[in-house]
DNA sequence: TGAAAATACGATTGATTATTCGTGTTTTCT
DNA sequence: AGAAAACACGAATAATCAATCGTATTTTCA
């Protein structure tokens, strides 16, 4: 009955001038400092804009609606994340259960930092969620994991590794959100990413021994 | 510099006629509705009243603002999964592990019932979530974990067992939330509880055994 | 240089929404 | 019954904000 016509959100213009694409950094990093200053809340596209030094319409240019700044955002910080994810876990020079405590370690603490953006970029979820585009960037990430897990578990069936990846990954990437709610020192933050590289090594042990 | 005054959240009046406490449940009952079915986007103080059958005034009669609404729907989840926890945690005739297996699959069942709500009650945190009410069901839920930990744990030093109780519980009450973003099927979702489980499990093994 | 294309501007529009308050109705209690 | 308290009503208020569009400025390039 309602008619949620989900929006298209990624449509970036073909940028002729060079002033264009600065124009987009500056507005992104505006959208950064608004989302970290002011919370999903209160961030509108004249709050961005004025923090830019621009003007409404020179931000409507390049983004077609508020959502596409904020999926732009979460593009960027998947696309950080699965880079991350793909050094940490592609070095086969190391032993499996030691790249997954690098990784948890590295992934904690990068949703630490910016903790403030994260929080709010994840409060302002509901208007960018529905996009499609949205997923690309993850199903990269998933498919980095899925390698490292045949690596992992090399005993184990697909159907037990994707189960354990999944189990893993949604684990690991839903820590972040709890901090900013109860926030924690630095130390317990780092005490809170080994216990949890233990859990995933036993757990993974585990598996290897039946 | 913003001056964001977080309201007052949670004064509910005395009633003074009968029809007063059946109004609240009627409110709350739409606004579980409004929320399942229009989202937190659309969770407006008039759509609740409209299904509710009440005007928006008989609705700020009991509730001083829409997010004491959210509140009383969030707090009431919490106390109905302290119980749970009480009830599956406290059977001390069970071995903890099996017990933990029981929390772990009851309370992600839980989470998938009535999925549509958690999210959009999840999406509106923001507006709930600066009430220092807020906080007081979980506390109380913590509780109870620890008293589940010293059984699991009894050689533990108590920092471990906070910090372990601490991934245990974060790590169950955030599955919930993903599930929704990529719905998954109900044998899916079984398996992914009992994957879970298996993981707690060999952790805590792995804890006892040094 | 000068015209056309690209970019920038920001007041305005239209829509939504939380909350109030003056008024009418029902219940309570004597 | 009748007055007072409690309750219910919903139009009106005031605020916010996404997005537009007519105009002004800058850049391009022939």
């Amino acid at each position: 009955m309602t008619d949620r016509t989900s929006p298209r959100i990624s449509s970036r213009k073909q940028p002729k001038q060079a002033r264009s694409t600065e124009l987009v950094a500056t507005i992104l990093e505006a959208a950064v400092q608004v989302l970290a200053k002011e919370g999903a809340q209160r961030f509108t596209t004249a709050r961005v804009a004025e923090r830019a030094g621009v003007s409404v319409g020179s931000l409507y240019q390049y983004f077609p609606n508020k959502a596409a700044i904020l999926f732009r955002l979460q593009s960027d910080e998947w696309r950080q994340t699965t880079e991350m994810l793909g050094a940490i876990l592609g070095d086969a020079a190391r032993p499996p259960p030691e790249r997954l405590r690098s990784l948890v370690q590295a992934f904690i603490r990068s949703e630490c930092d910016e903790a403030a953006v994260r929080v709010a970029l994840d409060d302002a979820a509901p208007l960018y969620r529905d996009a499609p585009e949205a997923w690309e960037a993850r199903a990269e990430g998933d498919r980095v994991f899925e390698a490292f897990m045949r690596e992992a578990l090399p005993k184990a069936s697909d159907a037990t590794r994707d189960l354990v990846g999944d189990l893993i990954t949604t684990t690991m990437s839903t820590a972040g959100k709890q901090f900013s709610e109860w926030p924690r020192t630095a130390p317990e933050i780092e005490a809170y990413a080994d216990a949890m590289a233990d859990m995933f090594c036993a757990y993974l042990r585990s598996l290897q021994h039946g």
